[in-house]
DNA sequence: CATTTAGGTTGCGAATCACAACTTAGTCGA
DNA sequence: TCGACTAAGTTGTGATTCGCAACCTAAATG
């Protein structure tokens, strides 16, 4: 991933998801709202007390993540004072990166061995770490990574 | 992941990675900065004029990010003018967390193909999603995860 | 020796955060 | 049915942080 060619190397970093992700999960606390809507909470006094956070904020970023609509806000209707704060499929597709956060978290911060551990529900082993794989499921590093411009390859091909 | 009893979730959510990771890389600007390193990117200068970010700002978060030991700064001995931030292994590690996040802004982002895009270096092919995978391999999804405690589980095996 | 370059620092107004108090609508128990 | 309570916010206020521009210092360059 260091041998980019000057044209490349703008495209690679302006072309990128990675400021939009942030756009929408960048602020302080979006991602630890996240975490607890994963674990399962679903109401703004439960994540209020859970978390700790001011009300204000946890009210903006609430707000801030329907827009984004990685969840979704529904009154509920038993009890119509509660809202029911729900992922969608947009929200959990951030699951690959907030455990991978968290995994670097605990591998590199404290030395926690962390229990308890996230584990496969169906044999109750601890998950792998997560990592990038090559298209044949080889595990890559940085130095094994490239940015290739897609054009270029079809270019390639036809040759 | 959802099948918390009261006493485990309190230990999921606090005694996690998350929080630390976010200590380290929580701020605005600091995943825009590691990619910029993992793009090749040592220098003050070309990092400031890359990003567009404000020169104090990107003073501050390299300091945070030196003394997190995700960079290391070294003064460059052929132009005693000029500083190198290198990524050390613990940076390293944010590679998947970074191409996750990536990866999910290029999915539910602005729809954009992504060129060019990101692929191994052996054969040029695209890298895969990154996925959280369970022990043997097979990929997970959200509804497929549990916490386990670990103290518990050496418990069961002993029985 | 004057100029330029690299990597910062300083000052200041604008935006954001955090804490506490207040509000509004809905529920519950007597 | 009425007072107490709960859920989900909103408002006000001071403390932090952000972003921009200008400035600074040491080293290289011509």
């Amino acid at each position: 991933m260091g041998k980019l060619t000057e044209p490349l190397r703008e495209l690679a970093e302006n072309e990128c998801g990675l400021p939009c992700a942030l756009e929408a999960m960048g602020e302080r606390w979006s991602f630890m709202i996240l975490r607890a809507a994963f674990n399962g909470l679903k109401h703004f006094e439960e994540m209020q007390s859970s978390l700790g956070i001011a009300r204000n904020i946890l009210a903006n970023r609430l707000g801030r993540l329907v827009e984004s609509e990685i969840l979704e806000r529904q009154p509920c209707p038993d009890d119509r004072r509660k809202v029911e704060y729900r992922l969608t499929k947009r929200g959990e597709g951030l699951l690959p990166a907030m455990i991978a956060l968290r995994q670097w978290g605990e591998r590199w911060g404290t030395g926690v061995p962390s229990n308890p551990e996230l584990c496969d529900s169906r044999d109750r082993l601890p998950v792998n770490d997560v990592r990038v794989h090559a298209h044949d499921g080889r595990p890559l590093d940085w130095h094994d990574l490239e940015w290739v411009d897609q054009s270029e390859m079809i270019a390639e091909a036809a040759e």
